[in-house]
DNA sequence: TATGATTAGTCATATTCTTGAGTATGGGAA
DNA sequence: TTCCCATACTCAAGAATATGACTAATCATA
């Protein structure tokens, strides 16, 4: 019952196709949640089934025709449903850990590869997140649009990813460096 | 092919019983995956069947006998196998994050009410975290823990895991802020 | 002396997520 | 002009994960 409600959430912003919101829900920004587009297009079967979105077919000249989706009010009451019922809370579940746990019984040289690059990874979706936060804060001051911003939703979970991508990068550099070390002592002895 | 890694890296550190691992791996510590008994039961029967762990019975008299596992030379080649193949990056996937992301549509003191009760958790968490890498590093220094430690990979990982927790509190904290001084404006309004 | 918690598991089902393959059209680059 | 990429979507199958209901004994506590 989870994604179900993140793309209810993602369609609050306007109307979009399943291709959109595939986009939007695949690497790149993935703000609050992920998922392939087989999930999206079979999830807003569903939604629609259900009610809880419409779709409108839209003709398209040059491009194949698509159907876009919006939240109907039955929707809306399906999400503050969700939002007052408690869910519990996020685990990591990350293969690298998995990785880290293991790394003084197996080659550390293959973990610290994957520690740089993910350090990496996690560099570049900071930047998008940093030019993410400005456009969507529309050049005003954070503190000034998150008091009276009209949208501020989009943001928040946005910042969510930023706090979260800094802490990988920075953890991810901090153990390669604890590795490095480690290798370099134990290559003088 | 996630939660048998997992497992495998778990058994690293000693021998255990599905019972115990199940307590490792549920709600408490988690340090570095997340999953119910009832998965790690049927995850050790896969591996032992595959030769990746060794079981032996334990019998016990006030208590229900247990099975031991431990990894064998073949799981820990599996291990350095899974390694050194690349793996994607993990992706927040939090229903709070759904909630808040729909905010400006929704009541937003249910929301707030979910942060703050997040808040609390997740400080709950990074007090568990900080006394556990107290214990890991048997009084140590950290530094010198991590230069010359014998087994640092557990302690690395749980170094991940109190920093997620201390950005959720965080996160939770000043989003929950946001969110008050909102509802005053709109209440003096 | 019931009651519930803890230890130690099993079985079945349901949901969710991932993988892989396809359909069809138009636009741009080599 | 051939090939790849982007738009827009579908179908099928499998792996991973979650939910719920059980058995059975001992131990602590009210």
């Amino acid at each position: 019952m989870a994604l179900k409600h993140a793309v209810l959430a993602a369609l609050l912003d306007g109307e979009y196709s399943g291709y959109q919101l595939a986009k939007a829900f695949d690497i790149g920004v993935a703000n609050f949640w992920h998922a392939l587009p087989q999930q999206l297009y079979a999830e807003l079967t569903g939604l629609e089934a259900a009610g809880l979105v419409a779709g409108r077919q839209v003709v398209q000249e040059t491009r194949p025709n698509k159907r876009l989706f919006s939240v109907t009010d039955e929707g809306l009451a399906e999400l503050e449903r969700f939002a007052a019922a408690t869910s519990r809370p996020s685990f990591i579940r990350d293969d690298l850990l998995v990785k880290v746990q293991a790394v003084d019984h197996i080659d550390a040289a293959a973990v610290l590869a994957q520690l740089t690059e993910r350090a990496r990874m996690a560099a570049a979706k900071v930047e998008i997140f940093e030019q993410l936060l400005t456009r969507l804060r529309g050049g005003a001051d954070e503190a000034e649009f998150l008091a009276h911003g009209a949208r501020i939703g989009p943001y928040l979970t946005c910042l969510r990813g930023l706090g979260f991508e800094r802490e990988t990068r920075d953890w991810c550099e901090r153990i390669a460096g604890v590795l490095r070390a480690r290798a370099e002592a134990a290559h003088r002895a």
